[in-house]
DNA sequence: CTAATAGTGTCTCTGAGACACTATTTG
DNA sequence: CAAATAGTGTCTCAGAGACACTATTAG
């Protein structure tokens, strides 16, 4: 890593892109902008001695009026010739937040698994493919790990949840038995609802057993 | 991604870091070079519009005499302070070669799972576990998809290929059973050694069943 | 023949998936 | 009471894992 000097060779803008995942009644959703080349993902250059993740965070707090979110990073988008203003290499975040953190102008884009999703500019609908594909696989490690619900919430609520997440319609009792070991109650039951009440969970660290990794997966 | 124009900040040095990883009957292995800082990784900066993976290429031709690997992203080490010669954004990469393809003089490194690892300059040890786990995750969903065994092979082959990999002994039926219907036959049948023959098997692309991804995912 | 290795028949036990039943609320 | 939703008992079926048996070679 030594063989020139640091200084010898012209350097590349480098950029961070954050696909912001969320998901409401309609199902999986991305958090889009509107920029001078169409819909695109929130992003930023990197400032000099800046980590990725604080300028994902600054990025989406500038753009987007959104904090405190934990990022995962996705791929490296470098192909020479993606950004037509010159050589820029950009980092893919993903992230996700409750639609109830969102600010209420913000511009959702709903993801659905058969569209090629053209509408975004730059390589922007291939990181949201990135970022659906790392969300699934730590949803089926482990119980909602980017705390789309709040602290406590039903099976129900959990199991909508995943069916937003992974496009498809889970089986309510496989599912149910699946998840309950990797959570805790809290002892209280939901009110207010026709029917029997749900017992009110908490989440756990706990991984989720191989079962509900394989349910999800396939 | 245009709050200001693109020459407005300075512009981090951009590198390429790559763990190398190969199988003999010592388990697995990783390829290092001795640089001024001690052990590492080999790697290198970005040139001019190069792309991340032709940079990793030269990398390897340059600092160990390999060629034709195919590189996967790993992640971005991005760390302000992680190189003492200024600012160094480090993309690594993992790759897999068979041993027989290395150089003669390559350093070979054993990576066990029980050492911290704290041998490798940089954050170089921690890519290494990165390459791993990308390794595993891989090579439980398709039959050796680095290619680190010939083109044909027997399933015993295969099998000591998969604990070198996992690091643990996998059992001889279920495993045998799990792949083979990932696999194609020759219709020809190793000889020479003592017993019975054993059959001589091609990959396919076909992917591994389930339940051989839980097998080695647990 | 024996030793060695390849490959399979088969049993058991776990657990997913389906279905229907029970449980607990509202109106 | 009926309707609605939560949660469970239970059956079946598939498949992993273990074990031992058969198959095919060398010597």
């Amino acid at each position: 890593m030594n063989d020139k000097s640091l200084t010898d060779y012209p350097r590349p803008s480098v950029a961070v892109d954050v696909a912001v995942l969320t998901v409401d009644d309609r199902g999986l959703l991305v958090v889009v902008v509107d920029g001078p080349r169409g819909l695109a993902l929130p992003g930023t250059f990197l400032h000099p001695g800046e980590r990725l993740s604080d300028a994902a965070d600054r990025a989406l707090s500038t753009k987007a009026g959104l904090t405190g979110t934990d990022f995962h990073q996705l791929a490296m988008f470098d192909a020479p010739d993606r950004d037509d203003r010159g050589w820029v290499l950009s980092m893919a975040h993903g992230a996700a937040l409750p639609a109830g953190r969102l600010p209420h102008d913000v511009r959702l884009v709903r993801i659905d698994d058969r569209s090629p999703g053209e509408l975004l500019a730059f390589d922007h609908a291939e990181m949201v493919s990135h970022a659906v594909d790392d969300l699934r696989a730590r949803y089926a490690r482990h119980v909602d790990p980017s705390e789309l619900l709040p602290e406590e919430f039903t099976v129900l609520e959990l199991r909508r949840l995943y069916e937003a997440v992974y496009g498809r319609p889970l089986p309510k009792d496989t599912f149910r038995r699946l998840v309950v070991e990797a959570l805790e109650t809290t002892g209280r039951s939901s009110s207010g609802g026709a029917g029997r009440p749900a017992e009110i969970f908490r989440r756990t660290g706990t991984e989720l057993p191989a079962g509900a990794t394989a349910l999800l997966a396939g």
